[in-house]
RNA sequence: GUGGUUGUAGCUCAGUUGGUUAGAGUAUCGGUUUGUGGUACCGAGUGUCGCGGGUUCGAGUCCCGUCUUCCACCCCA
């Protein structure tokens, strides 16, 4: 009885064109970054669960993907939690290890790791695939890979100008018009929760007021009233809900607001610092946009947060976010090592580039000869002249079989050859090769020299 | 984790109020054409109708469970 064969849920089979628009995307991408001066490096898939337990949240702990322990794992288990059920702490008896769930921890893991080596400031990217045991949904996948770049050991703010442009830089190379950057400070959020008294509740207000673009003034009021902060505090951060302006204008609009947070007003001068340069610059394709309401859910991030949408009538979630953090290592045992990063969904922006037919240009990879298969005495003369072709760099291949003429043709029609070798005795008897245009139809007996030529040229 | 949605041939999909042997297009293979593809014509094969249970004389069709798909929430790239 044969089993229907599927892959888990969340996860794709990429087909060969579909590798080669990717790898496309990849290596405009790794373009930028060596040329802005970031080299490469790699980590395991799959890291010590202490590593990555309690670094995303509780929220971020249920989603990642744990790795059973090999062996009789349930044998070290405690009883009591295993009949009590107590999946959660069990988890950690019984499981000790786990696939990555972003770059940013493995990569703080690193730093940490090869200290002595790194000369600082170390800008590194990464490009890897990463693992959340998230339900699926559009542009949401089980396992997509993150293309990342961060700094470490720098607390420069032109680093932050720098990423910028190179996210500016990347969706140009791309065709990718339109996207808009939306840049906010950690330490501007903070500050608006010390104002109106809710220091406390900082994750909760910023998860709330993030959603101000999705569920509305009233929705956010509704719930952070939901997680207890009062209603004479939300009156205060009113004008959020309503903000608007060019740049300068929301700056000096915070400046005020937050006169008497001290915190608030370095991260309103910190946003300003960058937001100014980068007017002065300018941008090729994307448009930098203060966005108070921006949050991000991870916490690690202690001062600019990045977050990059797709253009607009693209239904599609954030297609890149970043910022910067200033203890990430901390808990690693190195302290003040701050750092800044950003990171590109790739599956998002290949659904991006898809709907927007970015890709149009792009065909399938394909041999450019394909030679005639008549047998073992004509294969053989074809493999020599094949050789000879591939010295020259030109895609060719031999048809394994000696199968019907009709349909080897058919073969070559079908993945789009653009060329025919057809050798047989006569070829063989005569030291020629009969060329077969697949485009025009057009046949013509030649030597090899003027196969080559004739192949290289088209 | 919550709510909804989807599943029939390799692919895209029909399939009536439950009723005989589940169809089409496309793809595949063979032939018209033994050294010539794309077009045309002729022919062939293909399905545990996602899986498991139930209702019924009878289930692709109705009910329940489960998995999968897609969508929204949560969260996030």
């Amino acid at each position: 009885m044969a089993q229907k064969p599927s892959i888990p849920k969340g996860t794709r089979d990429f087909s060969p064109i579909e590798v080669a628009k990717r790898d496309y995307i990849f290596g405009t991408i790794k373009q930028v970054f060596q040329t802005f001066g970031f080299q490469p490096i790699e980590t395991p898939s799959f890291e010590n669960s202490s590593t990555l337990m309690g670094k995303y949240g509780e929220e971020g702990d249920r989603l990642i993907f744990k790795i059973l322990n090999s062996g009789d794992y349930l044998k070290k288990a405690d009883e009591t939690l295993l009949t009590e059920k107590q999946s959660t702490k069990l988890t950690s008896q019984i499981s000790e290890k786990a696939l990555r769930y972003d770059l940013t921890v493995p990569f703080a893991r690193y730093v940490v790791q090869h200290q002595n080596e790194l000369e600082l400031p170390f800008k590194r990217f990464q490009i890897q695939p990463v693992w959340r045991a998230d339900r699926p949904q559009k542009g949401r996948f089980r396992e997509f890979y993150q293309c990342d770049a961060d700094v470490v050991g720098s607390k420069s703010l032109w680093q932050e100008i720098e990423f910028i442009q190179l996210y500016d830089t990347v969706f140009s190379k791309l065709g990718l018009v339109g996207t808009t950057i939306k840049i906010n400070n950690r330490k501007i959020l903070s500050g608006i929760a010390e104002i109106i008294g809710a220091k406390d509740k900082l994750i909760d207000f910023t998860v709330a007021l993030d959603k101000l673009d999705k569920i509305g003034a009233e929705g956010v009021t509704k719930e952070m009233l939901g997680k207890g902060i009062s209603d004479e505090a939300i009156e205060k951060v009113a004008p959020l809900f309503s903000f608007n302006g060019s740049s300068t204008e929301k700056l000096n609009q915070l400046d005020e607001m937050l006169a008497n947070s001290e915190e608030g007003l370095q991260g309103v001068k910190d946003l300003r610092f960058v937001v100014d340069k980068i007017e002065a610059l300018g941008l090729e394709s994307a448009s930098l946009d203060v966005d108070v309401t921006l949050a991000r859910g991870l916490n690690y991030y202690t001062g600019a947060i990045f977050e990059v949408s797709a253009p607009e009538g693209v239904k599609m979630g954030s297609i890149g976010g970043g910022g910067r953090y200033d203890d990430l290592t901390g808990i690693f045992g190195l302290k003040n090592m701050s750092g800044v990063g950003i990171s590109f969904g790739l599956d998002r922006i290949y659904l991006v580039l898809e709907e927007l037919n970015l890709f149009a240009k792009f065909e399938k990879p394909r041999p450019e000869v394909v030679f005639i298969n008549f047998g073992d005495e004509e294969a053989f003369y074809a493999t020599k002249a094949i050789k000879a072709l591939r010295t020259e760099g030109v895609k060719a291949e031999l048809y394994p079989d000696a199968a019907k003429m009709k349909k080897q043709m058919n073969y070559a029609n079908k993945r789009e050859i653009p060329f025919v070798v057809i050798v047989g005795s006569k070829e063989i008897e005569a030291n020629i090769y009969t060329l077969k245009n697949m485009q025009s139809g057009e046949q013509q007996e030649c030597s090899l020299e003027e196969l080559l030529q004739v192949v290289i040229n088209s």
